[in-house]
DNA sequence: TCGTAACTTTACCAAATGGTAAAAAACTTG
DNA sequence: CAAGTTTTTTACCATTTGGTAAAGTTACGA
């Protein structure tokens, strides 16, 4: 019997809680991000990592704090392909680069993506301040990178953040609507390669100048 | 008091079951766009239409068959531009015409956006069937429309089916993840302007041969 | 205009759900 | 290994929520 829970801990978390912690999130991330955060229930996520519900509690003061910590762990790991963009190297390269990052990060962590849909669709009630203070910086920088590119006349005249935008949409549609793809399009195998070659060939004829 | 409540109505429906059956479906329209199917409650479905939660339930069975209605019935309007695209038109304008009505949609209708993204994003739970029965057939028709026109030289070569995907997502991308959008890029009154432009060039060129 | 069917409202209910209390078990460390 | 601390488990609880029962009210055709 503890009076004061050990979450959030006071000094350094034990090898127990970090390695708990980290179970009750991969189970969390799963259900969030195929049912929403209300369509998910704390027996669910306890049921999906072998825990009881209070055990979750221990843990995390709440279901929402399970769900904020989810948000914000993968928050830098999700956007850091963007800043990976590098201002000195060949514009058409950095950019077809950071798509295929994307593409293969659709491929690798649907659900990290599906969260995120989830979120922002719901009007990111989470992660508004998030965005504001973390996204949208990385995000008018690398504007700026691309804008110098397109006025020094290595790409076409494309408007920055649309483009961006765009980039975002196609690469992230194959991990959020999945479910419509794989009933559009069946054959397992090939798919996410055509996928690949299909987003390549596109963006390179709309990068160049 | 009734046995047997009129939903489903037996004969015709009464000016009231209609008007009042289209009250419920705007008023969860927008509820579960926002929040997701499990995340709308019936009181607040109630609430926004002004009725009681047991009037829901007399026209419609369960809080289930409410979405299930609005799904259906969407379904087909926000299909239509797909199958507006003429085999006999140009191809390039057929299929700019195309993407600038999902833009349009995407505009006009976001709730509807957003309500169709809940539910692929979810793994379509109740809408599976739908795709295959309904989606699939126009999908393939269509795509076999872009192969011919690509035979012929009219556009790109360029997989039919990816670059539907591409349209959708792109275009969709402007409703569903509006909330991001409108950190990123603030000053409301031209982004819709601006993003018509800039997919418009963009897809023109992505198509030019 | 009157009777009946359609519709609305009030009062409920059972199950699900987020969360708590506190005892039991396991682990750590002097 | 003993004492204290952390972690797990069992038994609950209050609220929310989807849905029902049934009485009350309105609309409408004969």
């Amino acid at each position: 019997m503890r009076e004061t829970p050990v979450s959030p801990p006071e000094r350094k978390p034990s090898r127990i809680q970090t390695e708990n912690r980290q179970r009750i999130r991969d189970a969390a991330l799963g259900l969030f991000a195929t049912q929403g955060f209300r369509g998910t229930t704390l027996d669910q996520i306890a049921d999906a990592c072998g825990m009881h519900k209070p055990n979750l509690i221990y843990y995390y003061e709440s279901k929402e704090a399970i769900h904020i910590d989810l948000l914000n762990t993968l928050m830098e790991e999700w956007l850091s392909p963007l800043g990976a963009m590098d201002p000195g190297g060949d514009p058409l390269e950095e950019i077809l680069g950071y798509i295929h990052r994307k593409m293969e990060m659709s491929r690798l962590y649907p659900r990290e993506s599906r969260l995120f849909a989830n979120e922002i669709v719901q009007g990111a009630p989470r992660m508004l301040p998030h965005l504001e203070s973390t996204l949208k910086p990385l995000f008018d920088s690398q504007c700026g990178i691309i804008a110098k590119w397109i006025k020094d006349g290595k790409i076409a005249d494309l408007h920055p953040a649309h483009l961006i935008f765009s980039i975002w949409a196609v690469t992230q549609h194959y991990a959020d609507f999945e479910a419509q793809i794989a009933v559009l399009l069946p054959g397992d195998d090939k798919r996410a390669r055509g996928a690949d070659q299909f987003v390549e060939v596109m963006f390179r004829k709309v990068l160049t100048p």
